[in-house]
Formats: structure tokens, sequence, C-alpha cells
DNA sequence: GCCGTTTTCGGCCCGACTGTTTTCAGTCG
């Protein structure tokens, strides 16, 4: 069972509990454990079947440990089960309408016995629900826009999907004259695979102004709520955005405290409390409130004894503890790159487009790339016409010839099949300078055959890189089910490394698996696997995600120079 | 529920906005 599965059934048993009106502590507890179980990294079923003591990792005590290894060898949880048979089956879909809490959702049942969705809306078509203690005509009418904006609401957008908004909104709030400090803050700031919302953080003698402005945006598709130091809008695209204008002297605090995470804040705010402070947006107050940092991050960091935390790292995995050792990893930049290791030459490509791609790379200051043929057998079988292998080697020759001063790598994607050889033969691979290996189909065997599948793979001296070794599609498809740290483990030994596959939508490994691999030796590579020059630029959401990941230059095959590339090419032969 | 250099009990982050609450509850982030 994946993790995310495990962690769903704590979420569920802490919203059911909340409307029951349970313990709002032990409610937490359940939360951060669903927390825990999804960002840690570590495989939860495979931690139950080797025995793992559960309760020793954080928020993970006796009572959850048994209940996660019940959930894992029966596929079930008693204490789930029976909170259910209390309530009607859809009861937390009321929760995902604005405005509707645990508080509400239980008098709406109740009261009312609404238990849906399509029952909510008929109520307050119906307006029985303004009667209800607590509620009135104006929750009633939000209760019902809700109701239909939900339906049509998408869920979380990709950090790509919402770069561009971001970027609107940073140029139109800039020039409004009254703003001076300003930044996107939450979660985009610390370049997370997907964004719910977008906030965003400024300084401002004028608030009342800079919020006129704000709401002033062009694309908005509803003003949610607007104070003198906070508003919230929701755009056409039904991306929200929150707008926070602070003091100057409070900006650091402010940036701090909407950035995150939530679980790094609040680490952040109980070191505070351990020293009797108080950390809010506005800054860090001491014993007698005397504000003690804020105008700056760095300062409130250093307040603790800590070195700085860059966003990327903010989410409670251990970045508090290392920053505090003065042990935080020196995070790969986008400066560190030297080249782009996984393009996919279109089938039909040809001396032109390949010279726009080397152009595109000398721009970006790369001193070498890797041009792949896409002539996967499966690729290749579905109708499509695929130039010979023998003809991609023959056009880069010929482009070596044309470019100087940018070593060109001639690359293959090869398939892992089903038993775990390659597509190609040894012949085959071996005129190519890196041969690159993923799964493209049967992605639904059992964890085990594709464990081994993999495992053979590894095994062929031919190969340099795994590619995309999870599988997975962005709230599309789960990735495979597969033992990552063996494979990770097989591939420190044999030299190979692990791809970064920096597709917005793909961002495969990801973080969390990033950071636990990297602890096996294991290194890593970035591809852009893009197929022309505008989208070499999206290799920078690998970086973004390997930064997530705790990776250094070091761990990261790009940063090497054209020579120690080859080298690291060459002992793998 | 979890957690612990004030440990096995008694804490558990903090504040803005909305509505109609004249001092606060509910929701949200």
């Amino acid at each position: 069972m994946s993790n995310s599965e495990i962690a769903a059934f704590f979420k569920e048993l802490a919203d059911l509990l909340e409307i029951k009106g349970d313990n709002p502590f032990r409610i937490r507890a359940y939360r951060n454990a669903a927390r825990t179980i999804e960002t840690s990294g570590y495989d939860f079923t495979k931690l139950v079947q080797e025995g793992y003591d559960l309760s020793r990792l954080p928020d993970i005590g006796d009572r959850i440990a048994k209940k996660i290894a019940e959930i894992v060898t029966t596929g079930k949880l008693q204490k789930l089960e029976e909170l259910k048979k209390e309530f009607p089956p859809h009861i937390l879909d009321l929760l995902k309408i604005e405005g509707i809490g645990p508080k509400r959702a239980r008098a709406l049942y109740e009261k009312l016995g609404i238990g849906s969705l399509e029952e909510l809306r008929k109520a307050a078509e119906e307006h029985r629900i303004r009667e209800l203690p607590g509620f009135d005509v104006k929750t009633e009418e939000k209760i019902l826009k809700g109701v239909v904006l939900y339906k049509k609401e998408g869920k979380r957008f990709l950090y790509s999907q919402a770069e561009p908004f971001a970027r609107a909104l940073y140029d139109h709030l800039k020039k409004f004259p009254a703003i001076q400090r300003l930044s996107v803050a939450g979660s985009f700031r610390r370049r997370k695979e997907t964004v719910g919302d977008l906030d965003i953080v400024a300084t401002s003698e004028d608030p009342l102004g800079a919020m006129d402005h704000f709401t002033s945006f062009a694309g908005i598709g509803e003003v949610v709520s607007k104070g003198d130091t906070r508003s919230t809008i929701i755009l056409e695209n039904n991306l929200q955005v929150d707008f926070r204008v602070v003091s100057d002297a409070s900006f650091g605090a402010a940036l701090h405290y909407f950035t995150g995470s939530k679980a790094h804040n609040i680490a952040v705010r109980k070191m505070a409390v351990e020293k009797g402070w108080k950390v809010n947006e506005y800054g860090v107050f001491d014993e007698n409130l005397q504000r003690i940092a804020g105008t700056d991050e760095e300062e409130i960091y250093a307040l603790f004894g800590m070195e700085y935390i860059e966003p990327e790292l903010r989410e409670d995995r251990g970045e508090l503890e290392a920053a505090k050792a003065k042990r935080l990893p020196r995070l790969v930049r986008v400066e560190d790159l030297r080249g782009d290791l996984h393009l996919q030459l279109p089938v039909d490509a040809d001396a032109d487009t390949i010279d726009k791609l080397i152009q595109t790379a000398k721009k970006l200051g790369y001193r070498y790339l890797c041009l792949c043929a896409k002539t996967s057998k499966l690729f290749c079988s579905h109708g499509r016409s695929c130039p010979p292998l023998q003809d991609h080697l023959k056009m880069l020759e010929e482009a070596r010839k044309r470019h100087k001063g940018i070593h060109i790598f001639a690359g293959v994607d090869v398939e892992i099949l089903e038993d775990g050889n390659l597509a190609y033969s040894d012949e085959e691979l071996e005129a190519f300078d890196l041969v690159i290996a993923g799964v493209e189909e049967d992605l639904g065997l059992e964890k085990e055959a594709q464990t081994r599948r993999i495992l053979r793979a590894l095994e062929n001296p031919r190969v340099q890189i795994l590619a995309h070794p999870s599988c997975r599609i962005i709230a599309q498809r789960n990735g495979c089910s597969l033992d990552l740290e063996v494979i990770a483990q097989a591939a420190a030994h044999h030299g190979i490394c692990l791809e970064i596959d920096a597709r917005p939508e793909r961002l495969d490994l990801n973080d969390a698996h990033i950071k636990r691999l990297r602890e096996y030796g294991v290194r890593f590579s970035l591809g852009s696997l893009a197929s022309n020059p505008e989208e070499m630029d999206r290799i920078r959401y690998g970086l973004y995600q390997a930064r997530r990941g705790w990776l250094e230059a070091e761990s990261l095959v790009n940063t090497l120079d054209p020579k120690e590339l080859e080298a690291w090419l060459k002992e793998k032969e």
C-alpha cells in the first residue's frame, strides 16, 4: 500500500472525529502522523513488513504505529470503520465547501440531515439553511455559491501552471508606487511541485491603497475577503491568491510566516516558546514583548543560532536540526549546471532542429548536452516510422563538426522490457555515449517483479542512467510499485545515475525520494526531456526538485565539467 | 493522539477576516 493511501486513513479519521467534536489535540496528532507518513520518504509498507519500530519516527507513537500496522496488514482500520457508521458516507464532502468547517458540517447533518453536496445544494436553494443557528442569509448564499464552484474547481496547480500568474501578480503589484518590498511566498517560494494557492507579502505605508491596487488585478473571478492588512481573491482559473501587507520592520517575519511550511513554522515557534519568546508574522518578541527580530528572515534564523534555511528545505524534515548543527547542505544552484543530459529529438529532426537546440544550450551557458534518439521500440511500434539509430548518430556527428565549444553526447532512450532486458542489443547500444534506460509499459507489475525487472536492467554495463524511476505523472498516475531503496543501492554499486525528469508534470524522482535515496551515495542526473528550444528552460523545475531533495552539486552529474563527465562515462565501461 | 535537559502529566502555534458575536465562534491559512 502506498504512503498516501495509508495517510488517507488518518486524514479521514481526523476529519470525522472533528465533526464528531473529539479532542482537538488527538485530531491534530492524527494529522501530524499523516504528514510524516506522506513526506518522510520511507516506504511504510516495507517498514511494517520488516518489523521496524515505527514509533521512533516523529509524530508516531505506539498507538498510531499499531494502527499503521493494522492498515498495512488488513487493509482496514477498525476504529475508522466504526466511526464511519455514525455518519452518512459523503459527509466529508461538506468540508470541501468554502465556509463550512467541522462545526457547521455537524450542525447541517444533525439539524437538517444533510449528508452530501447534493442535499446541501437542495437545502440552500430551499432556504432551509438560513434558519439554523450560526447560519444566516449570507452564509447560505456563500454555501450555494461554493457548491456550484466546487464542481468546476481544480485542485492543486502544477508549479509551472501557477508560475505565470505569480509573475503577473508580482509585476502588477510592483507598479504600485507605495509598495516597497515585495515577494511571493508560500509553497510557490518553496518550489513545491504543486501549489494550492499563491501567497504574496509586501510592505507599504499605504496598506489600504495597496489592497485596492491588489483587487484591481485583471483576471479576478471573485474577491473573497478584503481587510486592512490582508485580502484574498480567486482568479478566473480558480487559483486563490492571498495578499498580506505589513510594515517594513515586520517584512522578514511575515515572509517567513507566509512561506511556511506550516510544519516548519510550528517547529520554529516551539523553539521560541522554549526560550520564553513568541514568533508571529510581525516579528520575534522576547518575554517583555519587545521585538528582537523581524526585518529580514536571516536575522530570525540567526537569533535561534541557526544557519539560514533556504525556502526549499522548510518542510520540518530535519532542516531545523541541521541548521542548528550548521550542517545544512549547500544546495545545488542553477549556475552550477554545466549541461542538460536528456533532450529528446523528435523523429523528424533535421540539422536545423539540432542547430537550434545547440544554440540555445550555448545561450544557457552549457558546456555539453545529450541529444537522445526517441526511438524506443514501444514508441516506434505505434504506427510511427522512426529513423534507424545509425541516422541519429550520423546527424550528431555532422552537428559536432558545425559546433565547436560545446560537447554533444549521443544518447539513446532505451526501453526496459518486462523481463528486465533492454529493447536494443549491446551492439546497437555500443555506439552511443549515453544509454538512458527506462520502464515505459507494464507499470502495474507487482512490487517484487517490478523491482527485479529494474535491477536486472541495471546489471547491463551499457546503462548509465535510469530514466524517470517511479514513472508517476503528477495527479494523473501513481508511480510503479517499487523498492526504490534497493534500486538506489544497486545503482550506486553499478555507478548508474538516477534521473530527475524535469518535465513539470513528471518531476520524477520527487523531492522525498531524492532526499532519502541520496543517503545511499547514488548520484543523480537532470534532464529537461526537451524536444525544442522553448522546453529547455524547464530543466530548472527539476533543479528545484533536486534542491527540495537536499541535493548538493557533488551529487548531480550535470555539474561536472565535460572532462569529468567523460571520465565518469569511461568508468562505466 | 504525541511528547519530554522543568518527562509519565499537562501541555499542545498564532492571528486575520466574517458575521451581528456587543466580547466571540467559526473558518482559514
